[in-house]
DNA sequence: GAGTGGTCTAGACCACTAT
DNA sequence: TAGTGGTCTAGACCACTCT
């Protein structure tokens, strides 16, 4: 960034300031990881006060181009996808051999880590509306938070009806080989098919903090449910850190 | 909001500013589209300085909870996705019937606008990559964005090797009943299925001024790739407007 | 004209990182 | 200790909306 910079006037300064590091940023001058100029560099090369060098750098953060180091500088930020969810996944080959679904697409020197947490509720109006029983009735709800080498992924909430899993190892915090699904066909219950609603949005305060999520990130959020050939048998409210993944799906016309 | 609310030590007076404004807005004290405290209201509430109560609106504009209106307040951003986009629009019977792909997922009351422009460039290395034809070969790109009831929704750059679109309708920008896909298999080039990979990000400046997005709205991204039994024929790079999106795909194990 | 948000200044003190 | 970003103040002037 050279010394002295002039600013036209009409359009506000921060983001004339914010557009020449974009630009900076977009040309590759400036790569992944690089730190950009500092506050103080920027306020003597632009001329200006300090809240308005630091708005600059805020818009850059909120566009996910850069992150702010308390201490250290605001860098560039890199993305890398290292996690690809394919159709795959729901394969019957994948849960029938009695690998946990998570491992389809994960990398064989990754470490996969996940807390678990299982919960006996009343259903919420949306998710009763989706398994297709009356509103409050009594759900089993397995929450997970799942992590690859240490980096927290995804946040997933699966809902199935009490009547369904009680008694069995769905409610227990380790389902067995072939996870949840995998028992829903012992049980009776022959898997026919899924459909997932996909979403984006910023994430909430709550979200950002469980997904280690920097500024300007935002989550996918997927509802999957599961179902029979007569009837939805689970309910996966699944929210993910949507600058780890690629959702991948294929699609036969 | 009370008049004169303490803020206590420890966490930042902006944070538990946005912190109160969130509760009221997550437990429906504040409805959408309702006006949240105007910066002066607050600033006497809290009484704080103003650019405190600037800092703690701008975290909920972020996260996409509020929109400022220049001269008329914050308001309470209502999201209202109308549009669903599923794995029916990729099946034959839609594009094959003669009704544009665009129109699958439409509802009938709805007004459909899009601009089109279609040039001739060399491919740039990761759609050659993904047409499998050496980097820099020709092809055809339809650039489109699409509209509903004037509402911009969706960009789209769909790229097909020249060898395969220039001299059809597929490199003029009506391209007939059934659209692309439908021209592809009557040039003989049977569509065997597709794959897309989907991601999240914030929005470019550009984009965010095209879809006319608010702050804190991130974009889907999907990559799209159209193929016969051995090759690869369209790859399309499309970037939706999330607040107003649904995607929804079938799977089967 | 009164009220709203948008930009900007010139300071202050604090917390964190590096050396 | 020096340099970095994080929070906060008390003003200023401007642009937009509504009545």
């Amino acid at each position: 960034m050279a010394r002295s910079r002039s600013l036209k006037p009409g359009r506000p300064a921060y983001q004339q300031i914010a557009d020449e590091l974009r630009a900076s940023i977009r040309s590759g001058e400036l790569g992944d990881g690089d730190r950009l100029p500092s506050e103080t560099e920027l306020i003597e090369t632009f001329g200006v006060a300090r809240m308005t060098v630091r708005a600059a750098l805020q818009v850059l953060q909120h566009e996910g181009l850069a992150v702010a180091e308390h201490g250290r500088g605001v860098f560039v930020r890199h993305r890398r996808p290292f996690r690809r969810r394919s159709v795959q996944r729901l394969s019957r080959a994948q849960w029938g051999s009695g690998r946990a679904m998570w491992e389809a697409d994960t990398a064989e020197d990754r470490t996969v880590s996940a807390t678990i947490e299982v919960t006996r509720e009343r259903a919420a109006d949306d998710i009763a509306d989706r398994l297709r029983v009356p509103p409050g009735t009594d759900v089993v709800v397995r929450r997970r938070l799942h992590s690859v080498d240490g980096q927290p992924l995804q946040l997933s909430a699966a809902h199935l009806p009490a009547e369904i899993a009680v008694g069995t190892p769905i409610a227990e915090p380790d389902t067995g080989p072939g996870g949840t699904y995998a028992r829903l066909e012992e049980l009776g219950y022959p898997l026919e098919g899924f459909v997932e609603e996909v979403q984006a949005r910023m994430p909430s305060p709550d979200e950002a903090r469980l997904l280690a999520l920097p500024t300007g990130v935002p989550v996918i959020t997927i509802v999957r449910v599961a179902h029979t050939s007569d009837r939805p048998v689970e309910v996966n409210e699944i929210v993910v850190n949507s600058d780890l993944y690629v959702l991948e799906y294929q699609i036969r016309p």
